[in-house]
DNA sequence: TTTCTGCTTATTGTCTACAATACTGTTGAA
DNA sequence: TTCAACAGTATTGTAGACAATAAGCAGAAA
């Protein structure tokens, strides 16, 4: 009955798959839920058919998963996957910085640089608590693979990774919370690519989402 | 008329999904050829409803392209953006191979070798120029990936970037030709798996990929 | 000759209806 | 009581028909 948000794409299959994505990724939709034909073709105000599609355009990008006969279901990531998705983030956004640092100019820098002084200020403002969960984070890790250049490598982290990663943070309701050594590890990034320095640039990223994996190690054992 | 393979799997959809996507990277559908929907359907004796869903996956599979109100076509891909997979490649197998390192055991090293081994016996039966083309090359980096016991990892190498890259081996029609050196860079990363040495591995692994892509900047800019 | 307009045609987008399959709950017998 | 067979229901799979958009072509006017 809701989700009238007409985003101007000009098919039906194309505006729902982009719904009903968002909803995944929201956690409207929650990982292994199924997936009702009838109920979502209602709630949508289309037939089955764009339906159909936008599912089916789902499973290429394994955001759901089809059963034959049985219907499809929101994937569900276990922990082991997605510490074997945050190894592969872990090679790739080194490759990202190391690129960056032979592509970045000065006001690139900069405008990293204006980015974190805005998060610090959110850190002091709200004791530094949110800067994670404000999406901070992924602005400067999005930031930094669009500045490598490497299309496909940004299309790949920031798309298909990226909403596998928010389909886990979902289900298991699980914030990264270190902001002030991510802060301070992003500055030192900042600095390798200011330096344009690639091989520093990559290790210290590396680092940083290696700690940020172990982040996640501990919340699983505990 | 043709292609009545019938893999056995339940639905249409599926079926046809199959088929179209090894059309694509076998070249029967050529890089940037429309797809249409009322000759594919009676091609494939389906109606336009599965095949329309096929299509769909095709494009969260990243291999068509599809334009409202226009069709879809197979995705060309051109050699700047074949060289950016090349570099994720290097990044990802790199850490397959570091991975593989650390688990490996002597059976795993001994089926490589025999791989290996019989990959000998081909090029000495045949001069060498079909190593490659007899995805000899593939089998071995399948393998590896494979052992690196990363689930994800291994989806992402050998599903969606195989297939694209497949995609610009048949666009150029070009087959990577440097059998004895690869053969020998082959031999030299089962060394370091057999030492369990995961860092010689990866950078053994990376440099292999990274003259692999040299080769293709040669061609490209001869 | 050129260009614009309008028509024709082909292709795509969507819906509805029907067939096939799987699930659920009930009844009956061991 | 438990298990199994069965019927009924819900959901998925497929096909065909219709609507909407785009592309190509012919003809008329400048």
């Amino acid at each position: 009955m809701d989700s009238q948000v007409q985003s101007k794409s000009s098919t039906l299959a194309e505006r729902v798959f982009e719904q009903i994505r968002a909803a995944i990724i929201n956690g409207d939709l929650p990982p292994g839920s199924k997936v009702n034909e009838p109920q979502l073709s209602k709630q949508y105000g289309i037939s089955r058919g764009p339906l159909r599609e936008a599912i089916r355009r789902l499973e290429g990008c394994k955001l759901v998963e089809v059963i034959p006969n049985a219907g499809a279901k929101v994937v569900s990531l276990n922990s082991e996957q997605a510490l074997e998705i945050y190894a592969i983030r872990e090679a790739l956004e080194g490759l990202a910085c190391r690129l960056a640092a032979g592509r970045a100019r000065a006001e690139d820098c900069a405008r990293l640089r204006a980015l974190l002084t805005d998060h610090e200020r959110q850190i002091q403002s709200e004791d530094g608590r949110r800067y994670y969960q404000k999406e901070g984070d992924l602005d400067f890790h999005y930031l930094i693979v669009k500045l490598s250049g490497n299309t496909q490598l940004f299309n790949l982290l920031c798309g298909e990774l990226y909403h596998l990663l928010r389909l886990y943070r979902v289900q298991t309701s699980s914030q990264p919370s270190r902001p002030r050594r991510a802060f301070k590890e992003h500055h030192q990034i900042v600095d390798a690519l200011e330096a344009n320095d690639g091989e520093l640039a990559e290790l210290l990223m590396k680092r940083h989402i290696s700690s940020a994996r172990d982040t996640l190690i501990n919340k699983i054992n505990q």
